[in-house]
DNA sequence: TCTGGGGTCCTAGGACCC
DNA sequence: TCTGGGGTCCTAGGACCC
């Protein structure tokens, strides 16, 4: 048996630990940029906001039904999941964390009766530990337990916890679930099938396997299969990333050079930081830039260069160098820019080293450096030290005007919580 | 009229997830 | 005025090998 745990609403529960006010209100957090809705409360979703839309449509419902609006605070939200999922990993040995919100759990070993028991228990440790109201749902296949943990949410009398362990439940639910809220089965799928008068998870499950193999190949098919309770999706456990891309859009327009490559540096930097800590190397390189799609009045420019690193590394000063070498050649003038990224590919493990013959760069020395810069920014905070071609200028920084203080991770935060109460 | 029979690797694009 | 930021897997087709 699999569970899945999933916390309610999560960036706006994160919210509410530090700001009980918040309770009862409707709440929103908003995307980077202060853009979209990502995270809404249960009084926000009543009052028909819906999930995505841009912030600045709503301006006037906010305002009218005193809607509290948060940017996002990924410093605050990743430490909290952090302890959700610490606490989850105090129940079962095998957990797999599938997002900020979200962790799967193998539970295999235990018996039935036991395994209602063991779930109520997770569910009422998770917020009397954390804070964080979470919902899970426990089913014979990955796919079965997210059907499950859907109706955990939905139905108030299931107190976030709902079991299928028997074909009759099993039936029952898919019968009461659209075919577009099946994991696996997105916007695409859903047209097409419910165009082939599907509309049910049930109706689904009727199709024999070779048509589904014919229309939706090996995913579709896996989908099929773990519908009907044949496990086909095994745990996964935390892999180092085949790629990473660090990007961001502007807080305002940027027109001049300077700027846009203070940003790309910091974002090469960024994805430097993330390879050494996953301990690998990228031999590829793209550098994107972009003007801001949705405008109409503005000429559009959108470009990207992709490099070969010479040696793979991980090293910032040498990833910067080759992003603004990059950027120089995609850079126009007379655009105004609005988000620009770093993307490094092919990744390969940090040892054995691969060497060069050409190679004069002497890597043993940079890469004690690279050591030494990330320790001191661990004690003294991100980015504290750097390399130059970073800057201190900011003015590519996002917009987040209702950020909330970091409770958890910054002591002049924590001590003011401490003083408010 | 008839025109071999396998393979591998890479890339782009499309689907999906949070 | 104002619209996020990450990832994964699969397939088809082309280039190339013998």
């Amino acid at each position: 048996m699999f569970g899945l745990v999933d916390c309610n609403n999560f960036y706006v529960s994160c919210e509410r630990v530090f700001n009980p006010s918040l309770i009862g209100r409707p709440v929103v957090v908003l995307s980077n940029n202060d853009g979209c809705v990502i995270s809404r409360s249960n009084e926000a979703k009543a009052l028909g906001i819906p999930m995505g839309q841009p912030a600045y449509q709503l301006k006037e419902l906010i305002e009218k039904q005193n809607v509290a609006v948060f940017s996002s605070n990924y410093v605050l939200y990743g430490d909290m999941s952090h302890r959700v999922m610490t606490t989850l990993a105090s129940f079962v040995p095998d957990v797999e964390v599938y997002s900020i919100d979200e962790a799967f759990l193998l539970l295999d070993g235990f018996e039935k009766q036991n395994l209602k028991e063991l779930g109520r228990k997770i569910v009422e440790t998770i917020v009397r530990n954390t804070g964080i109201p979470v919902s899970m749902g426990i089913a014979p296949t990955k796919t079965l337990a997210k059907v499950a943990n859907k109706f955990a949410k939905k139905f108030i009398d299931y107190k976030g916890l709902c079991l299928i362990d028997t074909d009759e439940k099993r039936e029952k639910a898919l019968q009461l679930t659209a075919i577009e809220d099946v994991w696996g089965i997105g916007r695409q799928y859903s047209k097409m099938l419910t165009y082939h008068g599907i509309h049910t998870a049930w109706d689904f499950t009727q199709k024999s396997k070779a048509w589904v193999r014919r229309n939706m190949s090996v995913t579709g098919e896996r989908t099929w299969l773990e519908l009907q309770g044949n496990p086909c999706i095994e745990m996964e456990h935390a892999t180092a990333k085949k790629s990473i891309c660090t990007s961001r859009s502007f807080g305002e327009r940027l027109t001049e050079y300077a700027p846009v490559s203070e940003a790309v540096a910091n974002f090469a930097a960024n994805c430097a930081e993330k390879l050494r800590k996953q301990h690998s190397k990228a031999m590829l390189l793209t550098v994107f830039i972009h003007t801001n799609p949705f405008s109409t009045s503005q000429l559009q420019y959108f470009n990207q260069k992709t490099v070969p690193l010479p040696v793979p590394t991980n090293d910032s000063a040498e990833l910067i160098h080759h992003a603004l070498k990059a950027l120089k050649a995609i850079f126009a003038e007379g655009y105004l820019y609005k988000k620009a990224g770093v993307f490094v590919g092919d990744i390969v493990p940090e040892t054995p080293l691969q060497t060069d013959l050409f190679d004069t760069r002497d890597r043993e020395k940079f890469g004690k450096a690279m050591q030494v810069m990330d320790s001191l920014n661990a004690t003294y905070g991100k980015h504290k030290v750097r390399i130059a071609a970073q800057g201190f200028g900011r003015n590519w920084k996002l917009k987040n005007e209702k950020l909330s203080p970091f409770y958890t991770t910054r002591l002049k935060d924590i001590l003011e919580v401490k003083a408010t109460e």
